[in-house]
RNA sequence: GCGGACGUCGCAUAGCCUGGUAUCGCGCCGGAUUUGAAAUCCGGUGGUAUUCGCCGCGGGAGUUCAAAUCUCUCCGUCCGCGCCA
């Protein structure tokens, strides 16, 4: 959500973004009408409730000296107040709720780098890393080998629980958690604290994080509780310091996090997404900075240095992108993502998302830290930095070998008890 | 799940019984003093509006002219009991 100053001062700048992203200014102007029209309400009431205030100052006195008719002369001029209080009361109510509901629609201003295009095809290539693998045979696809090896059970999952859930089985299931632990640790040493968050959260604090859409589409509610499970860790270790004042010294907060991620995927169902590429659960090692506003594009930077530090040491080839503004979403002014090459099916598919979300989640969250002046937003910045089952299913295609069988990456070994390859499960 | 205690500004606390202007301290910021610092002294430190002000005591509702204070309810914390990976 964008601070209401924003709106309120530099509306041309709100304005410039939407031409930017081909959006229509109606939300602006609506905001800006109710805005205008809930100061005015609340001045008028809060002027009323003066009158109030002072005319009831007599009656603690009038009681004290036991004149009752001083009493009921105050009183009944209080209460012809009261009665407008409300009304006016009400109207400034339904003004701010409106008016924030429709701000809460309204996306976060790009950073000035964000190249325009309409879709994913806008996106432009930031760098390319690692070397193209090269096969003397026909690159299977993932599907074909967790088939072959059976290292995934998708029919006996959708059996238990639905469509796109899985079994992750034998060596490749070792592998998985292999790389969750390389991750965390990987990241940590940097300076990063490892938290393990909720993987449930509340309503209100899930609206401060995400795009409202995303409780249509995204999230499972529980019930009669009323959680949602988390989409991404992102989300609890950001809201995680809702509604607090962090004092200037503890910044930035560096964090590393790890949890199952849960998504309902509606709508999805292409030949692209068989397998276990895109699923309901999966785990994903994130990374998360809250910043100084001063300093957050200096640690957007540090995040993809991270990753790309992380995915090089897999060995693996991939490129970064940078996300054009049809492609952005609401709540990043900026994003990188990095694509791994998947050899199987000869094209870059999303691995990685790192975006600067700038004070648009702090402001939802009222997430603040000290100044002189007063109290100011907090920056929130997050970025994968192993989302497994994807992790898996690049180092199946790119490591494959003529048998089906697939080389595990030289850091991981260690992790897989000095195992080199992953092996065929027998059932 | 049962019983009890509790929730007050960044932290920590008083006020609640007996309704009538949010208390003291720490930390932080500014100023004075100082070569500098410590110590000491003065002022400021929730939100909003900046124009008198208005709102704010975990959330919501109620009683009342008036609620931090009384009532109900929800959420959360702590203690004890029960159950349990």
């Amino acid at each position: 959500m964008l601070d209401i100053r924003m709106f309120r001062e530099h509306a041309d700048v709100i304005r410039a973004d939407h031409d930017r992203r081909g959006l229509q200014h109606d939300a602006i102007d609506e905001v800006i009408r109710l805005d205008e029209a809930w100061r005015k309400a609340r001045y008028d009431a809060d002027q009323l409730r003066r009158k109030r205030n002072e005319a009831a100052r007599g009656i603690a006195a009038a009681k004290k000296a036991g004149d009752d008719a001083e009493f009921q002369r105050i009183k009944s001029e209080v209460d012809a107040i009261a009665a407008e209080i409300e009304a006016l009361g009400e109207l400034s109510d339904g003004h701010e709720s409106e008016r924030d509901r429709i701000r809460m629609s309204i996306p976060n201003i790009l950073h000035a780098d964000v190249p325009a295009g309409d879709g994913d095809e806008g996106n432009t290539q930031h760098s390319l890393h690692g070397e193209k693998p090269t096969f003397d045979f026909d690159a299977r696809t993932h599907n074909d080998l967790i088939e072959m090896n059976k290292w995934v059970d998708l029919p006996r999952a959708a059996k238990i629980a639905g469509s796109r859930f899985y079994f992750l089985k034998g060596d490749l299931a070792h592998m998985e958690l292999a790389l969750q632990q390389y991750a965390v640790d990987f990241i940590s040493e940097r300076g990063y604290t490892f938290v393990q968050p909720p993987v449930m959260m509340n309503r209100e604090a899930y609206e401060g994080v995400t795009d409202l859409a995303d409780f249509e589409s995204v999230m499972y509610n529980i019930q009669p509780d009323g959680y949602y499970t988390i989409a991404t860790s992102e989300h609890p270790l950001t809201a995680m310091f809702m509604d607090e004042v962090i004092e200037p010294s503890l910044l930035p907060i560096r964090i590393v996090g790890v949890s199952p991620c849960f998504r309902r995927e509606v709508g999805a169902h292409g030949q692209g997404d068989k397998g276990i590429w895109r699923v309901h659960q999966f785990t994903k090692v994130e990374q998360i900075i809250i910043s100084h506003p001063d300093d957050s594009w200096n640690h957007h930077e540090e995040l993809l240095t991270n990753c790309v530090d992380l995915w090089d040491s897999l060995g693996l080839h991939y490129e970064v992108v940078n996300i054009c503004t049809g492609d952005m979403g609401t709540v990043a002014a900026k994003k990188y993502d990095l694509e791994a090459w998947l050899p199987g099916r000869g094209e870059f598919k999303e691995i990685v998302s790192c975006s600067n979300c700038t004070d648009y989640q702090a402001n939802r969250l009222r997430m603040r830290y000290r100044t002189t002046d007063g109290n100011a937003a907090v920056h929130t910045l997050n970025s994968t930095a192993v989302a497994t089952s994807r992790a898996l299913v690049a180092i199946m295609e790119q490591n494959q070998l003529a048998d089906g069988r697939v080389r595990v990456p030289d850091c991981l070994v260690s992790r897989m008890g000095g195992k080199t390859h992953l092996e065929p499960c027998e059932w």
